[in-house]
DNA sequence: GTAGGGTTAG
């Protein structure tokens, strides 16, 4: 009975209405209680609970696995050291500011039942802390071990790339003894979060032409192509759409259907280099698709031109009965404003929180001062900014501001300019487009002053330019 | 006598 219960757990870890009916089967035997039966050892209780607390992580219920846990205690199950590594990662799971009192609770849980030693259990505080921003807690953790392993390694590196830190983390990934396609990966992501996308591809380019200690080639897998293709997609001029479609090729030789992930990056690639035929193709293709997939779609279409598309393809996912999320409102309505469809960019932003349950957040308020101001409603954009439930910062003000250039909006555009100025001292653009309001509206005693103030305050003009590509030749002019 | 790391949309 015990052993085919046991087994039953294991083989349906990640289905959870079956885990749930295996659990109430434990809890009616008895087997959850400690028995004080001398034949009944103690470490099956505490197999039971660390299967049932990893099932219950798997399917996304982190802070069942916290109940677990304060009943594996209560009914005097000990953890050993496979208990902690799921625990911990519940805690990154589940996230939020409750953290640290989680996190170093279970910490001195672990010192106290003497399973600190245990490099699985150390690699996953490595990550906990490094996940929360306390990289020198993860540092000192991960220092504490004797002999890293490659897994141990890769939790420091993608902790080091999640704090900005990516000469270490390379610095870290050049000493390794021998790197998986996890340690590549984590590097090439840590670029792509930092904004080094050149790296990141070129990183990925290096992965590709190099040998693993065997002298076998490392094989990207799903991850490392949805990583490199985020930082193609944020790459500048045509090298976003060559390299994209590069690796779009390779994935397509190597694997056989689209994932979510994959389709998805794919999406947001063309959406982002500007190829929307390339971004439907991909889309049509896949046979599954999530909120976020239509996103990027929506996102591709409205950052192209084609504002009128992105909104019925908004249409299309509400008869789907998908629900939206943030990203979706960003979407729909910075297709609004480029369309300049007031009324319905208004609608849309009153029934985000009335229909849909998603509360505006400060990009949603840029986006419709954005509308606003270049529908030239300027006594609306500002009655909006003043009942903002929080301040708005640099990025809704520069919507305005933007809009006060186009329209010649002289004195609204000087008070949010020098607002703006306040907020982003070191900001030339900000003082470039007051000088240049000034100057539309002949205040050249203006304009000069506020090139005075920026020449004082140390700043220097980087120079724009406009850019044209023709295949592979660029043309630039400096302004 | 089970286990740990990396991934998409603004």
């Amino acid at each position: 009975m015990l052993e085919s219960l046991l087994h039953l757990l294991q083989r349906f870890l990640k289905s959870p209405n079956q885990i749930k009916q295996i659990h109430s089967r434990l809890i009616t035997n008895g087997h959850l209680r400690r028995n004080p039966n001398p034949k009944f050892s103690k470490w099956r209780t505490t197999l039971f609970y660390n299967t049932l607390i990893r099932a219950h992580l798997g399917f996304g219920e982190a802070h069942k696995a916290f109940f677990l846990f304060t009943q594996m205690l209560s009914h005097q199950a000990h953890p050993n050291s496979h208990t902690f590594p799921p625990l911990v990662k519940a805690v990154a799971v589940a996230g939020g500011g409750g953290w640290p009192c989680y996190g170093r609770a279970l910490h001195a849980q672990v010192v106290k039942r003497g399973v600190w030693g245990d490099p699985v259990v150390q690699t996953s505080f490595v990550s906990m802390y490094a996940r929360f921003g306390e990289v020198w807690d993860a540092r000192k953790v991960f220092d504490e071990m004797t002999e890293p392993c490659v897994v141990a390694c890769n939790a420091m590196i993608d902790g080091l790339g999640k704090n900005g830190d990516m000469g270490g983390a390379v610095w870290m990934f050049e000493r390794m003894p021998e790197r998986d396609v996890v340690s590549w990966t984590s590097v090439i992501s840590g670029f792509g979060r930092n904004g080094w996308f050149g790296e990141g591809v070129w990183f990925f380019k290096r992965m590709m032409g190099s040998e693993d200690v065997r002298g076998g080639f490392v094989k990207p897998n799903e991850a490392t192509f949805v990583s490199v293709l985020s930082s193609c997609a944020n790459l500048d001029g045509w090298g976003s759409l060559y390299w994209g479609k590069q690796i779009h090729g390779h994935v397509v030789r190597n694997e056989v259907q689209l994932s979510v992930f994959m389709g998805t990056a794919l999406v947001d690639l063309y959406g982002k280099s500007g190829c929307l035929t390339g971004a439907w193709n991909v889309f049509e293709e896949m046979r599954v698709k999530e909120v976020c997939t239509w996103n990027a779609m929506i996102s591709a279409l409205s950052l192209n031109g084609r504002e009128k598309e992105a909104l019925e393809l908004f249409e299309k996912m509400m008869e789907k009965r998908l629900r939206p999320n943030e990203v979706t409102f960003v979407a729909v309505l910075t297709a609004c404003a480029h369309g300049n469809s007031v009324k319905c960019g208004l609608d849309l932003f009153k029934s985000m929180s009335k229909d849909f349950g998603v509360e505006p957040i400060m990009e949603h308020y840029g986006c419709v001062v954005d509308l606003l101001g270049r529908a030239g409603l300027f006594k609306e954009a500002t009655e909006l900014l003043k009942n903002m439930p929080f301040e708005p910062d640099a990025s809704v003000l520069g919507a305005l501001l933007g809009s006060c250039k186009i329209h010649g909006t002289t004195e609204l555009g000087n008070e949010v300019g020098k607002k703006l100025i306040e907020l982003q001292p070191q900001h030339c653009g900000r003082y470039l487009v007051l000088s240049n309001i000034y100057a539309a509206n002949e205040r050249w005693d203006h304009a000069a002053s506020v090139r005075k103030a920026m020449v004082h305050a140390g700043i220097q003009k980087i120079p724009a330019f406009s850019r044209i590509d023709v295949r592979y030749v660029t043309f630039a002019t400096k302004e």
